[in-house]
DNA sequence: ATTCTGTTTTAGATCGTTCTAAATACGGGA
DNA sequence: TCCCGTATTTAGAACGATCTAAAACAGAAT
């Protein structure tokens, strides 16, 4: 039995004003006098009154709802991201809408589509892999306000990211005070903004430390994947010493791969994370990553967009957190 | 620069017909003539045309949005099961709205109003630590279709969780099986249905199987948290030679503080979790764990949903679904 | 009293859709 | 030709808020 909303006019029924005042009271104007506006707040808290927000957005366009649309909900890397969105929009009296794209650019677009619907005020992105690089131009086109995170398409706009490009240089300084000489890089099939940053830092970074390349191998983004491809890197031509990974995942699934192949991680191979994953606590050896702190990426995120909402004409501003080496045991090599 | 949308009316009018014969369209009413919908279709495609979801709940009450609260988006327990709920959602062209409680009544009170205020059609819920019992019937009196799910308070409504108290047993009699005697059990602080249920669910698997309690520890549900009660452990009266965990996470920590202690686990003490995460597989040794499949818990809520929806009279229903034992290293025991 | 401020209040139109009830069109059969 | 039933279409009133522009009300100054 769905119930009958208390209405506007049901409160000023019941105050005796006008409908007008009482939307004055709620949006808390200073236009209402001080008495009137304290008894219909009494009847409203009486009466239970709830403002329909939907029917507000109608006459004023502002729905305070964002849409956040995801790549993936298992990898907790997002997961972390997306509390720390939810987190500032809840701070800010709005609400998320929250999708997955599960890395599918059609259904990406059925999803802005359904957003765009439902009149969100703006969407925080993630882009699919595989996503058109004219998809920001076409949802400003829209005039729907927009902030990329974690992964980037088209043109610079507003984003939240970190810079994997110091991180994966800080690992790779990390490996080399340890004494290690010949690095490999586990990487991903997916082709996305991020990935060709790490790999772009890695290049870097061999070329700033004179250390040797021993070698780039691509796995799927999954624990087994990355257990599955420590066979190919114990086979690399020149064997490396240590290997830098893609993300904790693929670093937490190549240490099972290599204990399992004969080889001992943090002893006969140093392997470094990225993220600082909850999991890097947990695996054994303990795995040494660099923290890109995922939350306070999410909150940037839902500052931007925040920003843009203030002021649509603003320039675009991108928002970059900085890396920290969280060392463990997992960088060790005692060859 | 906040563009205008597309309407009815301008569709209409391109189209020549009236306003309602393409609300017909829109609907996919059986109504209207083939020819007339394939010209109104071809125009609506042409000029964009994206219903606005807000304007049309206003007039028939179904916004196709649910709302969705977990009390934390850091255990990816929770998260699975978000991931659940949201993969069917998108199938019924739905939208979700996620809110974290926090484990906060309060702050969930406000998730709640904040979800009304929107004109959700529906919540599932999760209930914070310390939610009052009578919440389920106040969301009832408010005319919110509601399903719980994992936790539950107040009188039996439309449920979605796992059997704890069967998972409890499977974990129990495995543990027997593998020659163990002496049984501690690591629970939690916070006080919540899933708990009471695996605590009765181990004092049911003790009458059973007539295995010595060795004791009940309690620790914060963190990492760190179970680490620390692993000294807790080993002081026990009676010495247990295997410890079942509240979860994956505290499993995790307790195996950590136990190596730390000098007690290996999975050799000097068996260790069990519950609800199989993908970290037990990270865990060195890899973690015995009771699977409870998150996911299918978040489609059985969104489906519970979906029927309630569809008939607000029906009788309520709880789908429970079965627990699977995942033997792996931690649960091996040679002293 | 009258006029003039400035403060409060309000009627009525409006947002984009769906609903209701009624109007119109179309095809036969009488 | 006219009438009737079925198939299509439509005008106009909702839904619950906000906006605009103007009205009502004070109190002070004339």
């Amino acid at each position: 039995m769905r119930q009958k909303r208390v209405t506007l006019e049901e409160i000023a029924q019941a105050a005796g004003v006008s409908r007008a005042t009482v939307s004055l009271v709620v949006r808390k104007s200073p236009l209402v006098a001080d008495h009137t506006r304290q008894r219909v707040e009494r009847i409203m808290a009486e009466m239970d009154y709830v403002r329909d927000i939907g029917a507000a957005r109608l006459r004023n366009n502002s729905s305070r709802t964002v849409g956040v649309i995801v790549p993936n909900l298992v990898n907790s890397f997002f997961t972390e991201f997306l509390s720390g969105v939810e987190d500032v929009m809840a701070q800010d009296d709005r609400v998320v809408l929250l999708a997955n794209s599960r890395d599918d650019p059609w259904r990406q677009d059925e999803i802005l589509q359904r957003f765009r619907g439902h009149g969100v005020d703006g969407v925080i992105l993630c882009p699919a892999v595989g996503t058109e690089p004219q998809l920001s131009v076409r949802i400003a086109g829209w005039g729907m306000p927009l902030v990329q995170a974690l992964r980037e398409v088209g043109p610079p706009l507003d984003f939240a990211g970190a810079d994997y490009v110091a991180a994966v240089g800080l690992a790779v300084r990390h490996l080399v005070e340890q004494g290690c000489s010949r690095l490999a890089f586990l990487s991903v099939t997916a082709r996305t903004s991020a990935r060709e940053e790490r790999l772009a830092g890695f290049a870097r970074a061999l070329a700033e430390t004179g250390i040797t390349n021993a070698g780039i191998v691509e796995a799927d983004l999954t624990w087994e994947g990355a257990a599955q491809s420590a066979a190919q890197i114990l086979a690399l031509g020149t064997r490396p010493d240590a290997v830098l990974c893609f993300n904790d995942v693929l670093a937490a699934g190549l240490m099972a791969g290599l204990r399992r192949a004969g080889c001992e991680p943090g002893r006969d191979m140093a392997v470094v994370g990225l993220d600082d994953l909850p999991l890097a606590e947990l695996t054994y050896p303990a795995l040494t990553s660099v923290a890109m702190d995922a939350p306070r990426i999410g909150r940037n995120a839902a500052r931007l967009l925040a920003r843009r909402l203030a002021d649509p004409a603003a320039v675009p501003q991108r928002d970059i957190v900085a890396p920290r080496l969280v060392v463990r045991d997992s960088s060790f090599q005692k060859v």
